[in-house]
DNA sequence: TTGCTCCTCACGTCACGTGAGGTGGC
DNA sequence: TTGCTCCTCACGTCACGTGAGGTGGC
């Protein structure tokens, strides 16, 4: 325990793993990586068992763990780690099929916007409605709601929530028919 | 103006949006949506108007900007929306790239877990440890990291920088190896 | 003695969630 | 009168960033 190994101060850990200082406090405010000693004057001193620590919680962090299952799985309290992992990549493959969605989208706006020289905010504004709001009047995350209030609430209530929708984007667009807008050029 | 149309309360937006009552109250803190009239007794009335333009809010969301960049937009102030979609899509498919690589990471540690029967917190972090950190010290964050500070430090400090490392997990191996830790199977 | 590093508060970020405690409208 | 809805604080979340004001070590 108290050979005379070589002990880190804080600001050669962080030039080291490239975090700042700031953040290794965090991990001690949180107690992740608690320094294993001090000096007399209060500054941390980190030992090799330390540094060990250090470079698991950097190695669970580029997995995009939060800090607190970091914790979990160097206390060993991860009941079963393969479970974490899938649960991660299904996480994470949600997230990538929903950026392909979104990409499409996005690139479909672009597409959009390059057809005009000078594409103003309406313009922009227009692209976007007619790229997210094309099944009708609900994007794809908004039916994934639908379809959980659905066993919710029974079909009944969500035709009832479809038809105020349509009614409410009925009487906006008839609202703005009217011409009760003095402001010009609102529609080109 | 004072003619009189439909007017929504909250709860009734909320229903239909999907989002919830706090959250119209926080984009009316900060300005996003503010309700265009009020009851005596303080309930927030919202018009034609304010529907029209919290549909045109989600549409934006969806898309994944901040709040703060939804208010730009729509108040005009987004000078080059196709720059906005640009930097967007960079964004979105640099994410796109990382989650790539961890991916695969993932997978290989899920791969190597399902080996064992029964995987310990140690067997997942040697794992992680085995897929994270391949080459040699540095993962790929890392090395963009240092890339970065190459141009910044010069060479000799990055080669510096890498000894240093490298003197590190040799004086951490050996104080493992010296077998300073009596506590037990800490190798397999 | 001059810098550079270190220390501890403590508030800010982002988009809300979650009560607490009280009133309005059918 | 009973519920349901609405209101305004105000603190919590997550992983730190960013000063403020002061001390330690070569």
């Amino acid at each position: 325990m108290q050979t005379g190994s070589r002990t880190w101060r804080i600001g050669e850990l962080a030039t080291l793993t490239g975090l700042t200082v700031r953040t290794l406090h965090h991990y001690e405010e949180v107690g992740l990586l608690v320094a294993s000693a001090r000096t007399e004057a209060g500054h941390r001193r980190y030992a090799p068992d330390d540094v060990r620590r250090l470079y698991r919680i950097l190695a669970l962090r580029r997995l995009g763990l939060p800090l607190g299952r970091i914790g979990a799985v160097l206390e060993g309290q991860e009941c079963d780690p393969r479970e974490l992992v899938r649960q991660h990549l299904a996480e994470g493959d949600e997230a990538l099929a929903h950026y392909g969605r979104l990409r499409s989208t996005l690139a479909g706006i672009l597409t959009a916007l390059e057809a005009e020289q000078e594409p103003s905010a309406e313009d922009f504004i227009h692209a976007i409605e007619e790229m997210t709001m094309h099944s009708r009047y609900f994007t794809s995350e908004q039916q994934e709601q639908l379809a959980q209030r659905r066993d919710e609430l029974g079909d009944e209530a969500i035709a009832d929530y479809q038809r105020q929708w349509a009614e409410l984007l009925d009487d906006v667009r008839a609202e703005r028919d009217a011409g009760a807008d003095p402001a010009g050029p609102r529609m080109q």
